[in-house]
RNA sequence: GUCCCCAUCGUCCAGAGGCCUAGGACGUGGCCCUUUCAAGGCCAAAACCCGGGUUCGAAUCCCGGUGGGGACGCCA
């Protein structure tokens, strides 16, 4: 099985292809198969260089890593469209000759005027068939006078075109509703329809999965195949991904592309498992399986015949799974970008990150994206005693004499002792508590907002240790400096009276 | 307009004629856990688009309608 993703690099990688993507990658996994990248760039107005890097970086992040592609080659390059126009060039040729293409000389207007009035009659808006019944001996003195012509497939006419759809069953057309498909330009650049057929053919793919908006070029694609001398690929066509509202997912729903999804602070191996589930099942009950499995159990025929929305809600949910599963010194690299967008200047070496990590279960338990964990962890980096006070609520909650004497009690109880662990937090507690003769959350809550600034956030147990482990941090660590709880402590009876 | 595809909880899936009193997951609501906010656990509400057939029996098969989507480019 040689399966193939041909995307045009002319914007982003959509969440939409890349699933298609997936879909054709986790296919090639699950058998001996090999993933064909292939750039559609025939379209020279619009295709660039650059949109073509980010495509191959998105892939390269999700994980889905080819075979042949155009960066690595492979037997049965060039793998860009651009690079392959000879190939074209000749097999056009030999349709020519064989009388299964012609010249087309009509103009965009004709073209339009035409299309206008087959719509305003009701009939089939496809290519009047202007130029089909032009002599080659005409064509010829067209072109000799100076005319650029486009070559157009001459569709046979009254059959029907039938295939086996891996997903969705037969599928039949019938050719008369199929106008002849222009395959090169009058610039000498081949079109899509023709170019893929080559293509396919030329790279062996035996299996061609899409998305469903192909399926109409299906036909013509097999017709030209057969004109070649090719046998035409298996096709499967996947339903499309939908925002919402059920319409074709776009900007308006927010993030479609997966850079955005990148930089939102989603994981890849995330991503890929939620994709796979829209149209298909792993069976058994489960959801979430690493992407081995997920290709272990991957088959077409399981795959749903109707369109999906993109639900951000349940991505949002298998990515805290994943973030909890990672390895937190990784979560802690990925997160470093997203302290620095957050105002937290950082440029951590190995202890600095180390440190981060070993506060990281903090955030990877209750957070949805990297993009929160900043905020989570806003503990270690964001303390004021004053600002903790701002708040008018908080600041009488603070001043109620009960609050007050477990905020004097916690600084003596601090002010000789050495940083905190676990143990020591607890006995520190312990101590404050019997001091004080408050539990629970009259004893809790005031040893928050006194240590950690803020009225709500990780539970203490985890956050205090964090402090003062990274107040001890050299600053040569890379991390912005931490203030200990003896000195928050200190701070915060200062600002209090 | 013409052609093609599709149709189970709000959403994603399971269901391939009796196992369906239609199952799971996300989300939602409630409860629990808890020193806070989250997270987590438990429970609950929630669907076979409509109408005709076929059959002893239909979510499952057939036809029609309706609704949604796609295509009809010298875009891919």
């Amino acid at each position: 099985m040689r399966v193939r993703f041909a995307p045009s690099p002319t914007g982003q990688l959509h969440v939409g292809n890349a699933r298609t993507a997936l879909f054709n990658w986790l296919l090639a996994r699950g058998s001996e198969g090999g993933f064909i990248l292939r750039i559609e760039d025939t379209d020279v107005e619009r295709s660039t260089r650059e949109s073509e890097s980010a495509i191959l970086r998105d892939l390269r992040w999700l994980g889905l890593d080819w075979d042949e592609g155009p960066d690595i080659g492979g037997p049965r390059g060039p793998y860009r469209q651009s690079e392959r126009l000879h190939l074209y060039e000749s097999y056009a040729k030999e349709l020519l000759a064989a009388g299964d293409a012609y010249h087309c000389f009509c103009s965009i207007a004709q073209l339009d005027a035409d299309r206008q009035a087959a719509l305003a009659e009701g009939r089939p808006a496809r290519y009047a068939g202007t130029c089909r019944r032009l002599s080659v001996e005409q064509a010829h003195a067209r072109i000799e006078a100076g005319d650029r012509p486009a070559i157009r497939f001459r569709v046979p006419e009254g059959r029907d075109v039938v295939f086996e759809d891996v997903v969705r069953g037969e599928v039949r057309f019938h050719t008369d509703v199929i106008g002849d498909p222009v395959i090169v330009r009058a610039d000498g650049s081949p079109a899509y329809n023709f170019a893929v057929v080559v293509d396919d053919a030329l790279m062996e793919v035996t299996h061609v999965v899409r998305g469903e908006d192909h399926i109409s070029n299906t036909p013509r694609q097999i017709l030209l195949s057969e004109a070649l001398g090719f046998t035409p690929p298996i096709f499967a066509h996947l339903a499309l991904v939908m925002g919402p509202d059920h319409a074709p997912l776009s900007k308006r729903h927010g993030a479609t592309s997966v850079a955005e999804f990148r930089s939102k602070g989603y994981l890849p191996e995330a991503l890929v498992n939620y994709l796979a589930l829209i149209g298909w099942s792993p069976g058994g009950g489960v959801e979430l399986l690493p992407v081995d499995e997920l290709a272990r159990r991957f088959s077409l025929d399981a795959v749903g015949l109707s369109a999906g929305v993109f639900d951000e809600e349940k991505l949002a949910w298998v990515n805290r799974h994943y973030l909890k599963m990672a390895d937190p010194l990784r979560i802690a690299e990925l997160s470093v970008p997203y302290f620095i967008q957050a105002g937290v200047k950082m440029s951590p070496d190995h202890r600095g990150l180390e440190f981060l990590a070993s506060a990281m279960v903090m955030a990877t338990s209750s957070v949805d994206r990297l993009d929160q964990v900043p905020a989570r962890l806003s503990v270690l980096f964001d303390y004021a005693a004053e600002r903790a006070l701002a708040d008018a609520s908080v600041r009488e909650e603070m001043q109620a004499p009960r609050a007050r004497a477990v905020v004097v009690a916690l600084a003596g109880a601090l002010a000789q002792a050495p940083r905190l662990d676990r143990e020591r937090f607890r006995a520190m507690a312990a101590q404050v508590k019997t001091e004080t003769g408050e539990k629970g959350r009259t004893l809790f809550h005031p040893i928050r907002v006194a240590l950690t600034g803020r009225a709500e956030g990780p539970e203490l147990d985890l956050a205090i240790p964090a402090v003062d482990r990274g107040a001890d941090l050299p600053r040569s660590a890379g991390v912005p400096a931490i203030l200990g709880c003896r000195e928050r402590a200190a701070a915060f009876l200062r600002v209090l009276v």
